[in-house]
Parts: structure tokens; C-alpha cells; sequence
RNA sequence: GGGCUCGUGGUCCAGGUCGGUUAUGACGUCGCCCUUACACGGCGAAAAUCCGGGGUUCAAAUCCCCGCGGGCCCA
């Protein structure tokens, strides 16, 4: 009998041929029916070369879920998407091309920025394409298109006729030499040489004074408040007492805050609007009224008194001459203060209160709570995020940018009364390069517009995931039948924007929750683990990874070393050597194929055993992919194959497999059970390695796809467990006696069966060639 | 600074809710072995202060407290 399966080795150039086959047949087509399962998939964001292997194993793992869900026997959509606004690439073009954004023609930036994406995105959609990702390619969908872009824009303006957005003025990082505003991502912190001034500052109604010492003294107008430790004795005496501020003879509490560091300077602190980020939370936090002391021109403002025009190095210079002559002085440190700079101008950054739309969440946070309670979170442990994040709210979204490559927010402004004006929905608009829709002012009835030149926050984009995909507001029969979806899944550390962000505004549009389950995975880090980072160079490329070793590879280390949520590590060497199970598999099924296939067959006592622990098997399985965790069926299908089956039940029936010395019906009873438990792992398997299960079970059982398979469901049969123990430690006992008396494994050799195995008798005698 | 989370052989990871056998398995290392699927294999071996300290208990990797270290998010 010779085995049909000729090769020795799996060889991962077959997967090009099977997704071939798959693509060829159109297995994983979506029509709307009754059972639908909408996955809610991330749209990665093509940032730069090379993708993040953690992304790659989590798409991966995004694939099962819908390969476990077909095998449920629900009909899977599956979308795919890129995300394509935002910053990023925004960062990407201008290093690129050697440009800056603002000084560069803005329908000529977007070009460029169109044409990286492009680029970046051919290589996402082959990595996802080869791991096997089971989605609708044909389809696939861009954030930057002209439809979803209509959507973003829709869901504004209905969200702008209920009243929900806003304008408010509120700080914000300004270089002012660019004239912008920019983002953290592009601050960097230099050391830099600065003067700490000890100022006196009066008690009110006392002959007391403290020592204030700020780097910022040009701030003094700006003051609101005095902080110290409240653990700090020195000023517990004056808590709650109003302060009189040097030269603007304003008058401020003293109070206390954790922020404030007893080492620092005196202790005591004053806080400006706005000094340092800390200033901005706490003036949020204390909700103290803001002064604006600087402008968008990069000087003080009139409020500064006699400093008003100069810039703020300048104004602290002459502040520091009229504090030391006014006697305020106590004394002057030179320090080296960590500040922060401008990557582009190279210019130490101001806070600046500046005017933004908002979207309001405020008054949500109770709505989405009581959503987030509905929703089912796998792992559970990270529904508490979403929580931690609600309880934590305390300002309105700012969703409008200084930037190009976004979503254009629709409004155009009269030119002579200012009054906005903000389109029907159903459209895209670009207010910077179009005319305003209508001809007159509403208000002034005059005839002249502005667009509006800003942007979204691109997660004003991907909040609309759910809606964009189920055809919201496109087709109202299917947006039916797949809305809400059933699951987003995503990483954790995006819980606090995207998901968040998906409930609020799915909710604020439709009332309902997006989807009834949210799938949440963990971090990728280095072998060390530590982040990945290109500038680090601990970056791991995926595609020549995934090339090398194989997308199945890739795929079962992916659910066998990552334990779902929990942060993981990626390491090459660890990824290849995973090839190893694979290729048991492949050989089990190898030998397996030299055998027919038959019907039935009477399993006698060793059959019945490796029945009741498939059985077992199977039940495990279940409980893992119902919560859609790989990594409980992953190392349990590899004990089972490895060290069970292979290991002992095919050495133990190989024989009578054969039909040496066993009658055709013992025979059969062999043969029947390896096909039951093979065909039961490759289906078991197929949602986490779906190319070599493909691969074995057209080669010996259907050429139908296991991909349309039902999955297998558990026959509850006995488990025999102290059987199993007996059985492993019996045939360990063997082989050790043999290796210890220099005897080949094919020696026979006299070894008495413990009763317990007597049922196994004539299996165990065969294996081990056993004299009576 | 705050929140969440993790810390078990050289490496990765299980066990932890609900305290009780000899702490699971894989990778790697070493030794032996061609055995009618597989040398990308088989058998076997060495390898763990379960991060540190304290507490509860007859009994702690597991429960409690305090530290230390990594990671993520927020500031």
C-alpha cells in the first residue's frame, strides 16, 4: 500500500496554489441572509514600510475568528479596509519629498500623499492576501474615498443639526514660527540651560511671604493659582489663603496637589495658563478661568501689561530685571530644564488656547456605559478599559485639525458676517477648493464665502467602521440585515479611541451598539519585550518572515504562543521552529493516506481509547473558539496529535493497521478510527492553519473545501484518563528497558502488562514485539 | 504622576477564580537510536530561589499587603 501523499515535507509554496484554488472558487463571498456574521474589521493604516509583524499575527487571528464563525455554519461577511487619513502619512511625505506640508501647493501634497499610500498599501494587501485572510478582496475599501468620505461627512452634518458640535477655544500645542498647531508625535525634548527665579510672593493680610520659583516668570499675568504638596508641612499653615502675584498685584489661592513636587524648586508652584502640559490639566482639573498670554503671533498679549509685544524670552528678561529691582527676587538658579521643541522649527513650543469644533461625549458617558454592559468583551478582563476610560471623560472630542490629508470638515463661512453655513448631507465637499453651495448668506444676504481649510481627526473616520460597512445610508436592505455588526475585533491599545470612540458615535446615529461582541488582542513587543520600534531597529519585517517559513507557520505560532489579550513577543527563530508540528501533521497524514478509507469499522479497546480522548479534544476546542481563543485548541490539538496519537496510538495499531497477524475486522476497526481521528484534527485545525488542512483533506477525503465543513461536535463519551496515564508510563517503561539493555525498538523483548492494560494486551504486544 | 497588565528552567508559555500529588508543554542544549509516516524523526537526560520582602494558613506559584522591574494607555 502506498501512500498517496508523496512528498515528505509540507512545502509552504503550496499555499500560493490553494488561495488560488479558493480565490478560483469564491468560497468566501458574501450574500445577506438570515444568519449573518459581520466582522467589523480594523482598516490598518498603511504608515510605512516595513508592517508590524504583531499586526500581521493579529490579522491572522482575525481570520480565524471568521474561519471559526463559517465552521459554526454562519454566513460570514468579512470586509476589508485601509485606513488612509491622518497625520502619518502626512509625516511620511513631507521626510520624503523634503517638503513642509504648509509650504507646499495643498492639491499637490495630497498627491503625493495619495501616491505613498498607494505604494504602502500594494504590500499590506499582499501580506493579508498571503496569510490567508479569508475577506472580500474584490471589495476592499479605502477610509480616504470619495464614499467613505460622504459618510464622515453625513454623520457631521446630522450630528451639527442636533446641536451635538461645537467651537470653544482650548490649549493647544503652537509652534509659532509654522504657524500651526501640531500634534505630540512631533515634539521632541531637548535639554536646554534656562534661569529658575525664586520669587517672593505676599500673603494676603499677613507680613508673610513664599518662594515661588518658576522658569516661566514672563507667566506671572497669567497665574491662577498656587500648588503645593499636601504632604508637604512647610505650607500647611497657609492653605486656602489668597496670594498676592509680584507686579500684577493679583490675588491667588494657595492650595494643594499631588502634581507638585516637594524636591522642586521651593515646593510651591504657580500655575499659568499655560506654562507646561501640566498646566493644562490642571487648569482643567481646578476648571480655573484661562488668560491668554501669549498669541498666535508668538507674543505676549496685552494682558502681559507693559510686556505685551515682546516675545516670551525677551518679556522674561525685562521681568526678571523689574522683579530684582522691585526687591521680589530671593535668588536665581541656573538649571537644565527638559523642553519642549518643535521638530520642524526647532523652536521651544507654546500652549496656546486656540479654536476647535467639538463634538460632545460629555453628556454620552452614561448611554455608553450602559452599551459597553451589553457588549461581550473576549478576553473579559478588557472590558475594564473601556470602563477606566468613561470614568475618566471630562472634556468634549476636539475633532477638527490644522492638516490636509483628512476628511474636510463641511462648512463655509460668510466672508462678511461670519454666519456658517453647512451643506445638505449625501456629498463629499472640500470647502478649501469648492464653492459654497448656496449663492447668498442666509443671514446678511451677501454673496462671498470661505471655505473652511481644516480637517477631521481621523478618528472621526474610523468611528463610522460599523456604518460604512453595512452600507448605511447606501442600502437600506442590506444595512438591515448586517447592522449591528457581531464582533469588532482589535488591539488594546486602541480600546480608549477607536472602540470608544465606534460607541459613541454609532449610538449618537443610530441608537443602538455597533456590534454585540468586541474581540480585544494584545500588544506585539520584541524578543525582549520591549515596543518595536523602527528607530530602536528591533522592527520585525512580516513578509519575509511569512515568505520563508509559510503562512500556516506563521499562523499556528501566532495562536500557540500568544495567550488571547495578553501582550506577546516575537521572535523569528521561535516562528520558524513551529514548522515542526506541521510537518507531524503532514506525515501523520502521509501514512494515514496509504490506508482506504472505509465506512465503518468495530472499534475494539485501543480504538475506543483514542475515541473518548478525541472526543475530549473536541470539547476543548469548543470551549476555546467559542470565546475565540486560539491558543486553548492550538496547544491542545498539538499535545493531542503529537504526543498522544502519533506517539503512541499509531505505534500501537500500526500493525494491526497492516493486517499482520489481526483478522480484516481488527484490521478495519484500525484503519476506521485513524481516518476518524485524523479527518477530526484537520477540521479542528482548519480555522488556524487553514492551508495544509485544505491541502490534506482534499487529498484524502473531499475536494469539497473544509472551509465549508461543519465543525465537529463532541459525543460526550467517557474520558478514560487514568487509562491514558498508564498506557504513556507502560510504553515509556518499555523503551527505557530496551535502551538500557542496547536492544533495537523492533527486539522483542519480555515485559509483563500491568492488569489495568490487559484489555490493550494484544495492541501493546505487537507495538513492542512483547514475548509471552 | 494616574490607570490597566505582566514577571514561573537559557527562551517562550500552562497552572492562579476555587491554596493540597513529583509545577505542564514547546523551543533550545546534550546523549543514544534509521524503528515498513516522519532525522523537519524517535527515545532519554540535564535544566526552576515560581521577581523580592512580609502576612494569612497545618499547607502558598496560587489568597492579602508593601516594594522592584517590563509593557500599554492617559497626563
Amino acid at each position: 500500500m502506498e501512500p498517496t501523499i508523496s512528498e515528505k515535507a509540507w512545502n509552504p509554496e503550496l499555499e500560493k496554489k490553494i488561495l488560488k484554488q479558493w480565490e478560483d472558487e469564491k468560497i468566501y463571498d458574501f450574500i445577506p441572509q438570515e444568519n449573518n456574521f459581520t466582522i467589523d474589521t480594523p482598516p490598518p493604516y498603511p504608515s510605512g514600510r516595513p508592517w508590524h509583524i504583531g499586526a500581521a499575527a493579529h490579522y491572522s487571528q482575525i481570520d480565524m475568528i471568521a474561519r471559526t464563525a463559517r465552521m459554526a455554519g454562519k454566513n460570514v461577511y468579512f470586509p476589508i479596509g485601509i485606513d488612509r487619513n491622518g497625520l502619518p502619512v502626512e509625516l511620511y511625505t513631507e521626510k520624503k519629498h523634503k517638503i513642509r506640508m504648509k509650504e507646499t501647493d495643498r492639491n499637490e501634497f495630497l498627491n503625493l500623499c495619495r501616491s505613498a499610500l498607494d505604494d504602502l498599501e500594494d504590500e499590506m494587501i499582499l501580506i493579508m492576501k498571503n496569510i490567508g485572510i479569508s475577506g472580500d478582496f474584490a471589495n476592499y475599501y479605502r477610509t480616504d474615498s470619495e464614499e467613505y468620505r460622504t459618510l464622515t461627512q453625513s454623520t457631521f452634518i446630522d450630528l451639527w443639526k442636533k446641536g451635538q458640535i461645537y467651537l470653544a477655544n482650548r490649549p493647544n500645542n503652537y509652534d509659532w514660527v509654522s504657524g500651526t498647531t501640531i500634534a505630540d508625535a512631533e515634539i521632541t525634548y531637548e535639554n536646554l540651560s534656562t534661569k529658575l527665579v525664586y520669587m517672593k510672593f505676599k500673603i494676603k493680610d499677613t507680613d508673610k511671604e513664599i518662594i515661588i520659583a518658576s522658569t516661566r516668570p514672563e507667566l506671572i499675568c497669567a497665574c491662577k493659582t498656587i500648588i503645593v504638596n499636601p504632604e508637604d508641612e512647610r505650607y500647611t499653615q497657609y492653605i486656602g489663603k489668597k496670594v498676592i502675584v509680584p507686579i500684577t498685584n493679583a490675588e491667588v489661592e494657595l492650595r494643594t496637589h499631588h502634581s507638585a513636587k516637594q524636591e522642586f524648586g521651593s515646593g510651591a508652584v504657580m500655575v499659568c495658563s499655560y506654562g507646561d502640559q501640566n498646566d493644562v490639566a490642571l487648569f482643567r482639573e481646578l476648571e480655573l478661568e484661562e488668560i491668554v498670554a501669549i498669541g498666535l503671533d508668538g507674543r505676549m498679549t496685552k494682558v502681559a501689561g507693559n510686556y505685551a509685544g515682546l516675545k516670551p524670552k525677551q518679556a522674561r528678561t525685562k521681568i526678571i530685571e523689574d522683579l530684582e529691582t522691585n526687591g521680589f527676587v530671593e535668588k536665581i538658579e541656573e538649571i537644565i530644564h527638559r523642553t519642549p521643541i518643535s521638530e520642524r522649527s526647532k523652536i521651544p513650543i507654546e500652549i496656546i488656547p486656540m479654536e476647535e469644533y467639538y463634538l460632545k461625549q460629555k453628556e454620552s458617558v452614561e448611554k455608553i456605559k450602559k452599551l459597553g454592559q451589553e457588549i461581550t468583551f473576549h478576553p473579559t478582563m478588557h472590558k475594564q478599559i473601556l470602563m477606566n476610560w468613561l470614568e475618566s471623560i471630562n472634556i468634549d472630542w476636539p475633532i477638527s485639525r490644522r492638516r490636509y490629508y483628512g476628511t474636510e470638515i463641511p462648512i463655509w463661512y460668510c466672508k462678511k458676517c461670519s454666519e456658517p453655513y453647512v451643506p445638505e448631507p449625501g456629498k463629499y465637499y472640500k470647502p478649501w477648493n469648492e464653492k459654497c453651495p448656496i449663492s447668498n448668506c442666509i443671514k446678511c444676504n451677501s454673496t462671498e464665502f470661505i471655505g473652511e481649510e481644516r480637517t477631521f481627526d481621523t478618528w472621526m473616520d474610523s468611528s463610522v467602521s460599523p456604518l460604512f460597512i453595512s452600507k448605511f445610508n447606501r442600502d437600506d436592505e442590506f444595512f438591515k440585515k448586517v447592522y449591528p455588526a457581531s464582533i469588532r475585533p482589535q488591539a488594546k491599545d486602541i480600546v480608549r479611541t477607536w472602540l470608544y470612540y465606534t460607541l459613541l458615535r454609532c449610538e449618537q446615529i443610530t441608537g443602538e451598539k455597533p456590534w454585540t461582541e468586541a474581540w480585544i488582542m494584545g500588544y506585539g513587543l520584541d524578543e525582549k519585550g520591549m515596543k518595536m520600534s523602527k528607530s530602536k531597529g528591533n522592527a520585525i519585517d512580516p513578509l519575509p518572515v511569512i515568505e520563508k517559513s509559510g503562512a500556516d507557520t506563521f499562523r499556528f505560532w501566532s495562536a500557540s504562543e500568544i495567550n488571547h489579550g495578553y501582550d506577546f513577543r516575537c521572535n523569528e527563530q521561535k516562528i520558524e521552529s513551529t514548522k515542526k508540528f506541521l510537518s507531524k501533521l503532514w506525515n501523520v497524514s502521509r501514512f494515514l493516506s496509504s490506508f482506504p478509507i472505509i465506512e465503518s469499522g468495530i472499534p475494539n479497546e485501543s480504538d475506543k481509547w483514542i475515541l473518548s480522548e478525541l472526543d475530549n479534544l473536541v470539547k476543548e476546542c469548543k470551549k476555546g473558539y467559542d470565546e475565540y481563543n486560539f491558543f486553548i485548541p492550538a496547544i491542545a490539538i498539538r499535545e493531542f496529535t503529537w504526543n498522544l496519537f502519533a506517539a503512541h496510538y499509531i505505534e500501537m495499531v500500526k500493525a494491526r493497521a497492516y493486517g499482520i497477524d489481526f483478522s480484516d475486522e481488527e484490521r478495519d476497526g484500525a484503519i476506521f478510527t485513524l481516518h476518524k481521528v485524523l479527518s477530526t484534527i484537520l477540521k479542528l485545525l482548519a480555522p488556524i492553519t487553514p492551508f495544509i488542512t485544505e491541502y490534506l483533506w482534499n487529498a484524502l477525503y473531499s475536494k469539497e473545501s473544509i472551509h465549508k465543513q461543519m465543525q465537529v461536535k463532541a459525543e460526550n463519551l467517557e474520558i478514560k484518563s487514568d487509562i491514558t496515564k498508564e498506557i504513556l508510563e507502560f510504553n515509556s517503561k518499555v523503551w527505557n528497558e530496551k535502551k538500557s539493555q542496547n536492544l533495537s525498538l523492533k527486539d522483542s523483548i519480555k515485559i509483563e502488562i500491568p492488569k489495568i492494560l490487559e484489555p490493550f494486551k494484544k495492541d501493546l504486544e505487537s507495538m513492542h514485539h512483547l514475548e509471552d
